[in-house]
DNA sequence: TGAAATGTTGGGGCG
DNA sequence: ACGCCCCAACATTTC
């Protein structure tokens, strides 16, 4: 008599490798293998076009990895509850296994599907590997959250301390009774699905997730001084792959401390690299305790900070046509490869909020269509914090210059070159301010002020001044 | 995970 | 030689 199958129900987990959630349900017997598509699983944040994209290409993937153990994919389609029960009874599964999610909505939704479950006798296993450290249990010296990332990430120093990756497990067994399944090729077509498109620049899944973190070891040294260059390639763009799921975060903590103890002239590389997956950490931790943070400013007085209702410059900011070169090709490599280097992302964000006053949440919605690593918690903290209301966030008054971060970050301009092909011509001195530039110069490059590349929306120096004029308005009271 | 304004210092030109 | 000024370079303060 052999022990009844469990289900996987993968959602942010899509690897095979070191997903406790997968390895336990392997363990006991048969496995199930689900995927459910519910595009009303999160009312206020349902997944962006990039994110769709990336998560039909991923699953494709799953597929294709677990059919070559003698798996496949369940492509199921409607309620996560009703959908599992179906599953349950038409392959004798008797347990619902999943690894945790922590986004508040998306945690309740959880909540709900496995008192369903429950109620109907069917057992859920939950697994944590989604963190490395538990947003719940951590907390400062006075018992409340922590609310400023360095003692944050000191704390979380102390606790984290991943075991080694375990190998994917060889077989899959699937039971002798299947569910019905979609094709996971059948998913993009979908209604609420809309995926863009980005097959050019990214190999979503596991494989394409093990490449760029045995890349990224090998230039790990380099990480310290380039990491904030983004006309260098040098950070990992694992993101996405953590996102969903394609690589455990521990693992990627694992190897990146195994390099910085085995190289020492990689070590500062690897701590640098080590307190960026702690921001990640802190991002959601702290929508874990401030799930309201999605939509309302962590600081209070923002709320009655005199935004700017303008719909003409932010659609010139989202088509990356501000005027200014570092935002723009910011915005153009955002809308071409689905993805922007971080250093940018600060920049292009300071202008839309503090440049031209635009709610930071305006910006975050477009963020959250455009990126494939859309995840937010982390979304929120990037621009809670570069808006100054949120938690350890730039004081208001730090205003990036578009043109200063330009010359310090992409000294040579090749990252503007290659997203602003109107700018190619430029020579460094200039390619950051083309406004300053010299007649001479602008014909030897060929470019037409105002008509091939725009003139700035705004000048800079008079909307620093206005925003600091806005920002002591909601400070007086 | 800023930048501008303001202050200080020290070398060199020049009367 | 000396004092004065200019200003770059750096440091500090302020937003």
């Amino acid at each position: 008599m052999s022990i009844p199958a469990a289900i996987v129900w993968f959602r942010n987990d899509l690897r095979l490798a070191d997903n406790p959630t997968f390895a336990a349900a392997c363990e006991r017997g048969s496995v199930v293998p689900v995927f459910i598509v519910q595009t009303d699983e999160n009312k206020h944040w349902s997944r962006g076009g990039a994110s769709c994209w990336w998560l039909s290409q991923s699953l494709r993937s799953l597929d294709t990895d677990l059919r070559s153990r003698g798996g496949r994919l369940f492509v199921l389609k409607g309620g996560a509850g009703r959908k599992l029960i179906e599953a349950a009874s038409a392959s004798g599964a008797d347990t619902v296994c999943w690894t945790e999610r922590w986004e508040p909505e998306l945690s309740a939704f959880d909540r709900m599907v496995q008192d369903e479950l429950e109620s109907v006798g069917l057992r859920v296993e939950v697994f944590n590997s989604h963190l490395l450290a538990d947003p719940a249990r951590l907390v400062n010296l006075s018992g409340s959250a922590y609310r400023v990332f360095t003692p944050f990430y000191n704390a979380c120093l102390e606790i984290i301390s991943p075991a080694p990756p375990k190998p994917a497990p060889e077989v899959v067994r699937l039971p002798d009774s299947l569910p019905e399944s979609f094709s996971v090729d059948e998913i993009a077509s979908f209604s609420g699905f809309i995926p863009s498109n980005h097959t050019d620049c990214w190999t979503p899944g596991e494989k394409g997730a093990l490449e760029k973190i045995s890349k990224f070891i090998d230039s790990a040294a380099r990480y310290a001084d380039a990491r904030d260059r983004p006309d260098l390639d040098l950070t990992s763009r694992l993101s996405p792959h953590l996102h969903f799921g394609e690589i455990s975060v521990s693992q990627v903590w694992h190897e990146v401390s195994m390099l910085r103890s085995r190289d020492e002239s990689a070590a500062e590389g690897c701590s640098a690299f080590l307190r960026q997956l702690c921001w990640r950490e802190f991002g959601y931790y702290l929508l874990h305790h401030f799930p309201e943070t999605t939509e309302r400013p962590l600081r209070p007085e923002f709320e009655k900070f005199p935004w700017a209702d303008d719909s003409e410059s932010f659609n010139l900011w989202c088509n990356g046509l501000t005027g200014y070169p570092l935002v723009d090709a910011g915005m153009r490599e955002l809308k071409h490869t689905g993805w922007m280097h971080n250093r940018v992302r600060l920049a292009a964000a300071s202008f839309l909020v503090k440049d031209l006053l635009i709610p930071w949440q305006q910006g975050a919605r477009w963020f959250w269509d455009m990126l494939v690593d859309a995840d937010l918690a982390n979304n929120t903290l990037g621009w809670q914090w570069t808006a100054g209301c949120g938690a350890d966030a730039a004081p208001y008054f730090r205003i990036f210059n578009p043109v200063l971060q330009g010359m310090k970050f992409d000294p040579d301009g090749d990252y503007v070159r290659r997203w602003v092909p109107e700018l190619a011509r430029m020579p460094a001195e200039w390619i950051h301010r083309p406004f300053d530039a010299p007649l001479s110069v602008l014909m030897d490059s060929g470019l037409d002020l105002g008509k091939t590349y725009p003139m700035p929306v705004v000048d800079h120096s008079f909307a620093r001044e206005r925003a600091l004029a806005a920002f002591s308005r909601i400070r007086q009271r």
